[in-house]
DNA sequence: TAGTAATATATCACTCTGTTATATTATGTG
DNA sequence: CACATAATATAACAGAGTGATATATTACTA
């Protein structure tokens, strides 16, 4: 998608391209040096006016192609690792509050990223790339969309179910060891 | 969610809650054995009669205590890698065949997990989870089919990218290098 | 003048993944 | 009947990746 340095790339994953794949400054900057051992990036150092020094990395030729020949597999199924879901469903173990509290801030964070795709819209994307680029950002507004909605519209099964199942962190706690159909055989 | 051996935690991370977390043996034994070591579960052996003998694994009240403090958090955004959207994203650097046999394997893919989902209604979940799995099992159906429909509805963006920029795999190889808008300065 | 923040690169301990190894039982298959 | 394959079950390890920390420059702000 055009030259850049490794701090360009992180933030590019960060930005409008996180729901697509993360990697942190120690992924990235040892990738770019192995990857210019192996001829299929340059890297030209940029001195800058009002900011540090940067190195731009291209891709070669050799590169380009190699990229291609790594394209050319079909994808397993996404990895996802949600910190959220894992909270949700230990929800009736955990006070009401907190959970009603991990709830509001979810549809914010929700919120905000969408926020972000919509005003990504003729965004700086290399000619030939519009539609790539764009199936792949409404394909993450599209799901953002219906963990949102999911969320606003079931948020009262978690945030009642301590109250139901009349569980709360402290009766939970008072109880004995292995309560329930656990036997130790 | 019960008492468990290794084995069965990863059955469970790779059915019906493979969209929440993932993990691989290689984290999970030693994982266990860590907090056996600690004293948040304990450890017995069991014989089967028809299978290799297991160790299943229960929580103690500490663990119980600790896992409740590990959730007392506002989790953020979830990790997401996805080898299909970063293919997706060079769709137009790829063989339009290509492209189009892997929408299709990713839509059975989504409809395949989907199924294993829906299937899944009245599920072995202990007493008092009942809501809670239901909230994650429902977002896990409503990301996929939202994901599901609009693959379907949009595959058009990234079936036709390489005819309609004209840039077959087979063209991009026989440009120059670095040919758009990518000057070296 | 000091503190915070953004930009920018680099390194490293620790964790995790993906693979391989090992063993048991069941299920084909030529 | 031997042989291969597959499912169940645990373990270990090389290599990759994360999260944290270090370092340096410039800008903002108290």
């Amino acid at each position: 998608m055009g030259d850049a340095s490794g701090y360009e790339i992180k933030k590019l994953l960060e930005g409008p391209f996180s729901h697509i794949h993360e990697a942190s400054f120690g992924a990235i900057y040892p990738a770019l040096a192995r990857l210019q051992d192996e001829g299929l990036v340059t890297c030209e150092e940029r001195s800058q006016e009002k900011r540090p020094d940067k190195k731009v990395y291209a891709l070669t030729q050799r590169g380009r192609f190699d990229l291609i020949k790594e394209l050319t597999i079909v994808p397993g199924p996404d990895r996802v690792r949600s910190d959220f879901l894992v909270l949700m469903l230990y929800a009736h173990l955990l006070p009401p509050a907190h959970v009603a509290n991990v709830i509001e801030k979810r549809l914010d964070i929700l919120g905000a990223l969408l926020t972000e795709l919509e005003n990504e819209n003729g965004a700086p994307v290399p000619a030939g790339e519009e539609s790539s680029a764009e199936f792949v950002l409404g394909y993450g507004k599209a799901v953002l969309k219906a963990a949102h909605d999911y969320i606003k519209d079931n948020r009262h099964l978690v945030e009642g179910a301590a109250l139901v199942a009349g569980g709360t962190r402290d009766d939970i706690l008072a109880k004995e060891e292995r309560p329930a159909g656990v036997a130790a055989e």
